[in-house]
DNA sequence: CATTCTGTAATTGACTTTATTACAGTACAA
DNA sequence: TTGTACTGTAATAAAGTCAATTACAGAATG
């Protein structure tokens, strides 16, 4: 994964379990991590686009869970701020005069689909709750 | 992950093991990569400090395999471009008065060398030998 | 000793990511 | 019904990252 999106979004869906039920506005989950509160609204607005949070406009309003912490997995959470490839995009151009370069994309995308199966088998087996369970 | 060196260094040690033997120059090898030359020698000079790669200088000059590709697994590779983190590294500096805040990085830190784990072991399984042999 | 390489530093330029500004729209509460 | 406190989103600016380029010293060869 190419991105910081993932800890804040993490951070995000972590706050949000620790307090559950709640609202938490931008403002606060911003403060949290120390990022800009427009960052934390457009990931907010992603993990909705992706039934993992809620909102609510307006005074008093925020953000919560759209489910509980235990029934989201990691693996979801990957999936919703995972646009690039995982290691590397294959956005070389190799020269396809070259027989090596020729086809090497080809496969370092079947390594990377491999190594992202083994990455997602992991995630998918910590849910929320569990990584929120690690806090004392 | 968060780079391009991974693909790049891959490429590099790809070529040397298909014409195994041969001094390979830094202009060709960027040719077949469509890369800049010094950005291959920089590489070059990365996997020699962890000796994958012995080089020449010099006219005639060029850089080989410093073993055979049978006996370099793909977790060395990883292992020589590697710098930061695999998922998003942790330079986020979270707000250490939240009780969140203050110990999220080290769960991170903890899921991603978890993750990391799973991603050396399959890297470890395949060697140089095993990745060029799928080329025909 | 001219040529062809490597090795490396320094700079520039392209690109990506994050911060900031701005503002329309929504919900609440006095 | 109006002020306030929020979200949602677009647009711009600033910061940071990565690769390309330039430059040149040094090594090996013929």
């Amino acid at each position: 994964m190419n991105n910081g999106r993932f800890p804040i979004s993490l951070h995000i869906l972590t706050l949000m379990a620790s307090s559950a039920g709640e609202l938490l506005s931008s403002d606060y989950i911003a403060g949290s991590i120390n990022i800009n509160p427009v960052l934390v609204r457009k990931e907010i607005s992603n993990l909705r686009n992706f039934g993992l949070i809620e909102s609510k406009e307006g005074k008093n309003g925020g953000a919560t869970l759209a489910k509980s912490a235990d029934k989201i997995r990691l693996s979801e959470v990957y999936h919703a701020v995972q646009q690039a490839s995982l290691l590397g995009n294959s956005k070389n151009k190799p020269n396809p005069d070259c027989p090596i370069g020729k086809q090497i994309n080809l496969h370092l995308d079947h390594l990377y689909e491999d190594i992202e199966g083994a990455l997602l088998h992991r995630l998918e087996k910590m849910s929320l709750a569990d990584f929120l369970r690690q806090f004392q």
